[in-house]
DNA sequence: TCAAAAGTGTTGTACTTACACCCATGT
DNA sequence: ACATGGGTGTAAGTACAACACTTTTGA
């Protein structure tokens, strides 16, 4: 320490995104499988390294968002989950890793002959029997930000990216079925949602969709955390011990 | 991406240190005054750069603790808040810090003689009237732990990191009222706490403590999820718009 | 006319807030 | 005895899960 010649250690800095969407009612994340090694042919959170010294590090997710999955950065939900640089966690070097969680809503298959080719959407329910395995310390991030999506649906607006503007109550309850893994009384959940002022604002149309009688739409409203929250019935199951 | 000869830009790795305690019955942080440019002079977060190419990141966070502080990580709450690498929050070069939530319990007064010298506790009110500038993006990060510190005190049994075992219920009334900057009821919190089973168990002893009733003691439960939160009042502001 | 999806009413239970009240101690 | 802090009782108000029920559509 009182060395005034020492310097700290370089490093390298990474980004890795978890993509999350909602595909055939089911949640679905972006992985990408790996063309080389390490953990050649296994499958990755879409990510990279830094491009120069001087980008931001969220822009550096922005740019991969692009580049690996073909989305626009300035149209998602886009948070930062946390840093992630245990020694080893890369048998190439020393990275560290800052992960993202970006929120998509479902859009007309972007990655067909693009950049992004090889990205596929995995839904989760695989990923959490296990039958997918991935590269990294990705299971750990990718759990991560499944909680932590979780965990904003009960307390803030999130839930709302997954959708295009406008949409139904019933296609906002899917979201939270989907992603909290719970089934919803849709009765309920329909006079909570709109209970919460300012969360949901009425677009004056319908829509209708086969049979049954024809759904408001509605657009996201200012309101930006909920309250009261709405508490993800999962819990119950921890409340005893 | 095609040139095999790019290698990312390396960067320097640096964390920075939160650390809350209860003082006087206020929430107060530990900072450091700065002896070197940049920002001579200037208060800052406890924190310093990755030791060498092996050091973990939460074990960097632990030996700023001893050496800024001289407090035993073993002993203390220690959880990640997030990275913070915008070009340029460093005028020395491309520094990329990640942040640490550090929860001491009110010790003997650790820090006169030692290397820790430097280091002071300051009152959040100081801080949050302006009274005190802090160094490079370090307002921010600490803006970012009290914020985490009041959501965790809601849900999870974060409050008896500021506790000795064992001890009695206003004193975890006094963390609640001090991280929050909200008065309880005590009647209240004293049923509240209690009905949450596995948060509180109770030693046997009282503690006298000059006039009044003696208090029961209690050590902390298996419980980490506190179920039903305990809401925050100050929040009731923000339930209206 | 029937199934399906949207939307409304109602009821019992749980949790919270506010505050009256009693208890045990030091001075 | 009385002030002080610890601890208990209780009633009004609010939120919620469960589920019966009505409305509006397509087939």
């Amino acid at each position: 320490m009182a060395d005034d010649h020492w310097t700290p250690p370089p490093v390298l800095l990474a980004v890795d995104l978890v993509i999350f969407t909602l595909r055939e009612s089911a949640l679905q994340v972006l992985l990408v499988e790996r063309g080389i090694e390490p953990f050649k042919g296994a499958f990755a959170l879409p990510g990279g390294f830094l491009a120069d010294e001087n980008e931001d590090v969220v822009a550096a997710a922005g740019r991969e968002l692009y580049e690996e999955a073909a989305l626009d950065a300035a149209e998602l939900h886009l948070e930062q989950l946390g840093a992630y640089g245990t020694p080893g966690r890369d048998p190439r070097g020393r990275v560290i890793s800052v992960a993202y969680l970006a929120i998509a809503p479902r859009l007309p298959e972007p990655q067909a002959g693009t950049d992004a080719a090889r990205a596929v959407w995995v839904p989760m329910p695989e990923i959490l029997d296990r039958r997918i395995r991935l590269a990294f310390d990705h299971e750990q991030i990718l759990k991560e930000g499944l909680e932590r999506a979780r965990a904003k649906l009960e307390s803030t607006s999130l839930a709302t990216a997954f959708c295009t503007s406008p949409f139904t109550i019933s296609d906002l309850q899917q979201v939270y079925e989907a992603v909290w893994g719970a089934e919803l009384d849709p009765r309920n959940f329909y006079r909570k949602v709109q209970a919460i002022d300012g969360f949901l604002v009425p677009v004056g149309e319908e829509r209708r969709a086969g049979r049954g009688r024809p759904a408001r739409l509605f657009h996201v409203g200012e309101r930006v955390t909920l309250w009261p929250p709405l508490v993800r019935p999962a819990i119950a199951a921890e409340r005893e011990q």
